[in-house]
DNA sequence: GTCTTCCGGACAGTCACTGTCTCAACCTGA
DNA sequence: TCAGGTTGAGACAGTGACTGTCCGGAAGAC
């Protein structure tokens, strides 16, 4: 059984974020509190901190940090980190995938409003940290090189995807992020 | 003339940070306002925010946003950007250097301190934006190339010291990146 | 149908941060 | 040395994000 009460909470969070994306992109992210956003969706404000956390909650949702260690393993490809982050981008930007409406009006607020790209930065951070020892495990590098490797995967795939967005964001990600982090490659080429 | 007024206002940034990482270190980041800051240090806490902007601002000093381009264009080696931040930990670590006798004591809030942290993530963000011009000016990088590989190597300096500091802070820093930006070297090798 | 559990709403409180005003002290030019 | 302009620190009120706690009512188990 789904659990009518999950089910009630689910919806509640996706009319909370509908909601509030419309307010932001009407008056702006820093004009609207979090109070009008409950307002609209008809909800108190404590429950959008329940579900949400904080205000730049609303747009970045830690898809990392719900993960468990497993799921991440099974997503993350040691061998070949590019390539799985290159499969993710193009399963992404398939246009018969099922993908959330809000998924594409949220990223503008990523690159444009500091404190959303603050907890952007974060949530990066703390999946580079966890992805670390998955990556130390089945390679040559140790656990500091591993650990510098992961971040620079992903802060280097934020800065691709920013370029994508400075460009206009009509040609498609998978071509930043294989043009941009073509030369990470080289960490991985025989010597 | 040094400007009497620039002379004062510099000391009295120098003791709210001492008082404020005294209090920090006796009570704990999270359980000090800013007003109990401003009190031990005998100003308002106008001041604080005028001298500091942002609690976290009095760890996190802006030293890179701080640089002029030209500066910046002085200290960074597009040929060879780990080498030159090697030679800044080197410089850095010389116990004959002159360093202010806070820095040290700061650095273990940048991984303890949520906030803290998030801070110096956007310092570093801020950063490597500035430097993907100097990389991509002088190699065969293209601007999307350089904004990855800036992000990558200002995040992977940031993991390496991460590292450094997990592992008690013993042994000199300049090993950490040595090591684990290794790898990182690859972007340059000849193919 | 009852009992338990859980969760959303209400509410009060804290504190980071902002904008504005005032006044005193520095700086400048004669 | 002394006016006049400027700069910058303090005072103060306000906003809004976020927290903790309590309570009632509805979902879930039996």
């Amino acid at each position: 059984m789904a659990g009518l009460r999950e089910q009630w909470r689910r919806s509640a969070m996706r009319t909370i974020q509908e909601r509030a994306l419309d307010l932001f992109d009407e008056r702006g992210f820093d004009a609207v509190t979090i109070e009008q956003v409950a307002a609209a969706a008809e909800v108190s404000p404590s429950s959008v901190y329940r579900y949400f956390g904080t205000k730049e909650g609303l747009l970045v949702a830690d898809d990392f940090d719900a993960l468990t260690d497993d799921q991440l393993a099974a997503t993350f490809d040691p061998a070949d980190p590019i390539g799985g982050l290159l499969g993710s981008v193009l399963r992404y930007e398939d246009p018969g995938a099922s993908e959330e409406p809000t998924s594409r009006r949220r990223v503008r607020y990523f690159f444009s409003e500091p404190s959303v790209r603050a907890a952007v930065l974060a949530t990066l951070d703390r999946a580079a940290k966890r992805l670390a020892p998955l990556l130390a495990n089945e390679r040559t590098l140790g656990p500091t090189q591993a650990h510098v490797v992961t971040h620079a995967l992903a802060f280097g795939y934020f800065a691709a995807l920013e370029r994508w967005f400075e460009d206009g964001s009509t040609r498609p990600i998978a071509e930043y992020v294989e043009e941009g982090m073509g030369p990470l490659r080289a960490i991985w080429a025989p010597d």
